[in-house]
DNA sequence: TCTTAAATGAAAATCGTTTCTCTTTAGAAG
DNA sequence: CTTCTAAAGAGAAACGATTTTCATTTAAGA
């Protein structure tokens, strides 16, 4: 199981450090984004220590690199995900619960055609975001209070 | 040309001051979107002098008010326009002038109703950024360098 | 006009993120 | 199994955008 992300570092040419892998790791047993900061808190026990800006340079790196994704969030704060598409990050996220799930929405090809067709220039990326309630989620907030 | 914005300022229980005032002409008159920094340089000559946080305080209750529009911007850093359409916040932008103009792809609505059947939740809201060359970037782009 | 809640400015605080510099280490080479 | 070197990491300090505080001013309804 380690040595599936030690193949992914590689074929980045990034070596792969222990704390590295512990990222990569901690990473794939989230089924929800995390910011730097959290991570951070939950490594530092099982090392000596661990820098804040070496999770950040991690993140950073391994984003470029496409096994994580950034969040977007629409202020400060970054947060981050392993992503099972290289290529696809477009993603639904639970407002509630956070989980994070990819969306490998068709349509999009089609918005990228018609927003093409529409400027007369060239589309070169698009940053999609969904926001709301998965499923259980939405069950259990219908099953209380119901916000309107 | 004032009292339009008066008016819009009324319907969010704001009063019309003129700094206020002001920032909305400024967001009005550019067709791309404006950093709150930029606008504070811009606007202190005017004005005995404003305040950054003057700035940013109404650039958030504008926004809040779905007046202007905040540019998801990866990192830091926030940006804001005057949007034409208080519930659609679709736009693409230009990477070379910086242009902004609205999408009003009807893809979305699609879109949404199929991330909610796929997810089985509540969708309650998307973020969509299209990044690109506008038609006249795109042609003097092809003109000159073309690059790859 | 009067009155009051809202708006503002200036300075200081916050806080996420990055940079710097020196030390440690992964991993290719021998 | 050592050696060597570029990459990686730690810790502290720097950065810089955004926010808060609080005393002062002002819009706008009474």
């Amino acid at each position: 199981m380690n040595g599936q992300f030690s193949e992914t570092l590689k074929g980045l040419k990034l070596k792969a450090t222990p704390k590295r892998l512990a990222i990569l790791r901690l990473l794939s047993q989230e089924s929800t984004y995390v910011s730097p900061e959290e991570i951070w808190q939950r490594l530092r026990g099982r090392f000596g220590a661990i820098g804040l800006p070496t999770v950040y340079r991690n993140l950073e790196e391994l984003a470029a690199g496409g096994v994580i994704t950034k969040v977007i969030h629409p202020n400060r704060q970054l947060y981050y995900f392993l992503c099972s598409n290289r290529h696809h990050h477009h993603h639904f996220i639970c407002v509630a619960c956070r989980r994070v799930e990819d969306v490998d929405v068709c349509a999009l090809n089609d918005l990228e055609r018609e927003v093409d067709a529409k400027i007369g220039g060239r589309v070169l990326s698009h940053i999609v975001q969904v926001n709301g309630l998965c499923r259980s989620c939405a069950v259990a907030a219908a099953g209380s209070g119901e916000k309107q």
